[in-house]
DNA sequence: CGGAATCCATGTCGATACTG
DNA sequence: CAGTATCGACATGGATTCCG
């Protein structure tokens, strides 16, 4: 395990804690309170700003704006500002963004798929361990 | 937005806030800084306690105990405890958890080709606003 | 070896108030 | 409308120590 450098050709995947390590960064990024939601909700057309935050059930003002921000700045949304009095300012996925939906609404039906599934382990689990 | 109870049947897949929040959840979980660790980690075998921290280069004791505490929770791993002296314990996927690795994959495959590109997409955003 | 317990620094998030 | 600023509560995570 942990091969920094390149793996010797010899094993199909390897695990390379480096590369990995990036990945989980990845995920940790969009894996916080709200990206995804905002992903999903963007995935069936653009929006402003306040759309989503009606949207986006119990998302604060804040949060909104620093996620989409994040998503900005790693260039999964672009940001259009329309000067006008009340202003407008209308986010949508960018190409990266739309590929990154793919694999995060694969995840989102694993999920669902396996809801039910790991409540009920985590009964079992909790259920176990209050004896202690 | 904000459907609630079902979608009135005139549109393909509904945003559904209710339901988006549980997926939302369950990345939020494996999107913490280690899971994604452990789960790619274990996809090859299962691994001995200190295997895994010494292949998952900068955790502490303290995070790789509780991230496969709730890994074992929601059904993800198993724990075995083999009570020889040293004692030994293993962890190894589940069912349930092999086939997370799977979705976990895809993302992970599309962070890596996707790497550079968010990369650059920062320096370029920052770049654009240390004007300001 | 595989933890559990404690302590502490930092980060994350929500509520609120104010602005252009 | 679409933010920014500030604050405090709480969660996350690391270091260290102790235990069976």
């Amino acid at each position: 395990m942990n091969v920094t450098a390149s793996a010797p050709q010899d094993e199909p995947i390897r695990h390379d804690t480096g590369t990995c390590l990036k990945v989980s960064q990845v995920i940790g990024r969009i894996g916080d309170k709200w990206s995804v939601l905002v992903i999903i909700m963007l995935c069936e057309r653009g929006y402003r700003f306040n759309e989503l935050k009606r949207g986006i059930d119990g998302i604060s003002q804040r949060m909104l704006t620093l996620t989409l921000r994040n998503m900005e700045r790693d260039g999964f949304v672009t940001r259009t500002v329309t000067p006008s009095i009340p202003p407008r300012v209308d986010y949508e996925l960018t190409e990266i963004g739309r590929s990154l939906a793919v694999p995060v609404r694969l995840l989102g039906a694993w999920a669902l798929q396996n809801l039910v599934g790991i409540a009920s382990a985590r009964e079992s689990y909790d259920a176990g361990n209050e004896d202690a």
